[in-house]
DNA sequence: CGACGCTTTGAGGAGATTCAAGACACGTGG
DNA sequence: CCACGTGTCTTGAATCTCCTCAAAGCGTCG
């Protein structure tokens, strides 16, 4: 006899709402049937709390259920950049598959649930699906891809990096089935300054000029944005 | 009867001299034999000609043999930046990977010679080297991993970018079995900067800074580094 | 030898940083 | 429930780095 807490089917790769957004994207039924057996479930970090540390070594993919991360990066003098910022759904740990150390810090900016694919269990997937190295060689060329999209932002001044931000944030939660007018930024500005490098006082000024120019609403960290063309407009012709 | 010709034996994978240091860095004796005949040799480029075209179809994994070249990347207002430079044994094309289609532009710096793996065949390669996808990835995620140098170094003042630019130039050549002292910029100034995200008139006043400090010598495109360690230290405490 | 492109050098100005101080929000404990 | 303290955010003013514009020097290649 069932009781309530059974009635309740547990999440797996099957039935996850990430659906197609996650790593099953690009395997059939069956692979995806075989991946939930290798996915530890269900990991929790709070806020600041670390997921992986730069350094350590690589222990596989995490696909991130639900909060958002940092990915930090530091170089020799201790200078910290915030390399990315991760949404629900988004992979994370291809920072530590060339050399089996990782050389990014991953940090929860909210509480957040993940799944993980352990590196060794990744071998073993991938002798059953062969193609599965090929999707995630394609994911890390998205990453890639994506890094040269920031480095031709970087090059622009602090207005657009800002409008460009936010735009593509909201382009995230929408893929995502989020509101893409209206969410609350997990990041606090310095956090968006780190990431786009330039200081937190720029990136407020720019923040509150949008708004005085009736171009987004902010209070805090809530955000609405109310003339989605302006903002394009910022760093797009 | 053989004749002068036959006595030199064909470059192939096997006997190439850059060795571990292209594709076939992880694969067995008997799986370099099986790649030689998939790859195609002595790809000509003259100055200024492109090895690929950003927007064009994915063909495959290009090895540069000799010579070297520029990765350009467009945004979509037409601004152009240099996403890295290419010298010989290195890889080239990860930028078409994830979406079937290049988002770079490969163009040579100087007359180049490449060896290159045409993309239906590296799934035939794979069917019989299954580690193979796994070998792309790790170097997919290298370039990666050299993407978060890139950013990392693009907040620091134009002097450490220079002096970063020289120094890891110099390593990668000096890996290469050139010189790492005394070598030939391949690239204008110009392009240095459009590679650094500073006006080639800084690069021009920060080159000959250093030269005036006595940490180099610079004749047009001809180098000569000096004191290795100091140039080190304008960007490493 | 002349023309063109690349490099150098100088002067002025724009954009972003830094420093400093005050406003606001949030969580804690009384 | 309010007072308090800490951390985040805002705003202003001075400064600095680097860019832009301009012009001249140098090298190279037809």
């Amino acid at each position: 006899m069932p009781n309530a807490l059974a009635a309740k089917a547990p999440i797996t790769c099957e039935n996850c709402n990430l659906g197609k957004l996650c790593i099953p994207k690009g395997l059939n039924r069956s692979e995806v049937g075989d991946l939930k057996l290798l996915v530890n479930r269900n990991n929790i970090r709070k806020k600041g709390e670390v997921i992986y540390h730069a350094g350590s070594p690589f222990r596989g993919i995490v696909a991130l259920r639900s909060g958002s991360a940092k990915l930090l990066s530091f170089d020799s003098n201790g200078n910290e950049a915030i390399v990315d910022f991760v949404l629900p759904g988004e992979l994370l740990g291809f920072d530590g598959f060339s050399s089996d150390i990782h050389n990014c810090t991953a940090i929860a900016l909210e509480t957040v649930n993940f799944c993980h694919l352990p590196s060794q269990r990744i071998n073993a997937f991938a002798a059953n699906s062969p193609n599965f190295y090929q999707i995630l060689l394609q994911r890390s060329c998205n990453q890639f891809d994506r890094q040269v999209r920031k480095i031709m932002l970087n090059r622009r001044p602090a207005e657009e990096r800002v409008a460009s931000f936010l735009v593509h944030v909201s382009e995230r939660l929408k893929i995502r089935g989020y509101s893409e007018s209206e969410f609350r930024l997990s990041m606090s500005r310095e956090e968006i300054g780190s990431h786009l490098g330039i200081a937190h006082e720029t990136v407020s000024r720019i923040i509150n000029n949008f708004q005085a120019l009736e171009i987004i609403e902010i209070k805090a960290k809530q955000l609405k944005i109310l003339d989605k063309k302006k903002l394009f407009g910022f760093y797009e012709e």
